[in-house]
DNA sequence: CGCGTGCGGGCAGAATTATGCAGCGAAGGC
DNA sequence: GCCTTCGCTGCATAATTCTGCCCGCACGCG
């Protein structure tokens, strides 16, 4: 739990976010396919990369090529490890409001740590959004807010446990 | 073309209807470990016809596994209400929360629907604000938030309850 | 009947995706 | 500071999936 970078030019869930973005708006039949993309954007990295990016984000892959999991169909699993790994690297601080819970992170950081945050498809968890900086996210009730708050806090911390 | 499908006996669709079943049920990580199920089950197979009867069933592939797909690729859109046609292109799901309700969309699909959601202009909705893939509706009371959850969630499923 | 057409399915090789291993750079501990 | 730990990524290679080609069966026709 130290680790992470700050702005290695194109971050890991940076490129990720991408990735969605790409794979919602267009077909996207394999992995060379999509890396070709990605280099026109500036963005280079080998099929190897893409598979883990894609397996960790759960992406699923049908006849008519990859496809987003359904947002809130497919809870954790691997969104957990999506999550874990974002908090890490993005979450600056976390604080409760009523039924909501405010995360500020590294300007920047926002988008890609929400997405990780729908990803994990957290039951108290209604819904997420993230400005540049800030993420907003909306819970069942204030102790829900303040549960996950604390729970969110405590991903950050350094503390090895089995999974 | 005119030979329709006949029946090679028992075969083909009821196969099909086996792995279909045994796709919904278990976790099938690859198409040998389902070979070895069918052949466990009387029905030889070898991969190359389970390549395609997986692409031909329209199952998709994640990290978790294969999966069945979700019975809901609303196509068309129709030009008469925008909001219909936004809510079948993007909502994901619907849960009021307090006066609030949270809709989420696939990552980019918040803004249109909002705006569409706007157009609309519900009596009930004080207001939107839209971030990456969700939506916050600010209601007059918990109850207009549950009816409108309620409205928009059947304007998804006219009426079909499939799966 | 013998022939042409179409479908299903096997085989083997091509294409695509997954993974073990090693190197690099960053964050902490001393 | 210097050393250790840990995550991220590329490379090479294994594992898995897809496809072209071909055969055999059933059917409808001439």
């Amino acid at each position: 739990m130290h680790a992470r970078a700050k702005l290695t030019a194109p971050t890991r869930e940076e490129r990720r976010t991408r990735i969605a973005e790409r794979v919602r708006s267009h077909r996207v039949q394999n992995q060379a396919e999509l890396a070709e993309w990605l280099r026109s954007e500036g963005i280079e990295v080998n099929q190897a990369t893409l598979s883990r990016d894609l397996r960790d984000m759960g992406v699923l892959k049908g006849p008519e090529g990859y496809e987003l999991p359904q947002a809130g169909a497919a809870p954790s699993a691997d969104g957990t490890l999506a999550l874990y790994a974002a908090v890490k690297n993005w979450l600056a601080s976390v604080t409760p409001a009523e039924n909501l819970v405010v995360v500020k992170t590294p300007v920047g950081g926002a988008s890609p740590l929400a997405v990780a945050l729908d990803s994990a498809g957290h039951a108290d968890v209604l819904g997420t959004i993230a400005g540049d900086d800030t993420i907003l996210i909306v819970t069942r009730s204030g102790a829900a807010a303040r549960a996950l708050a604390r729970e969110l806090a405590a991903l950050r911390e350094p503390r090895k446990k089995s999974k």
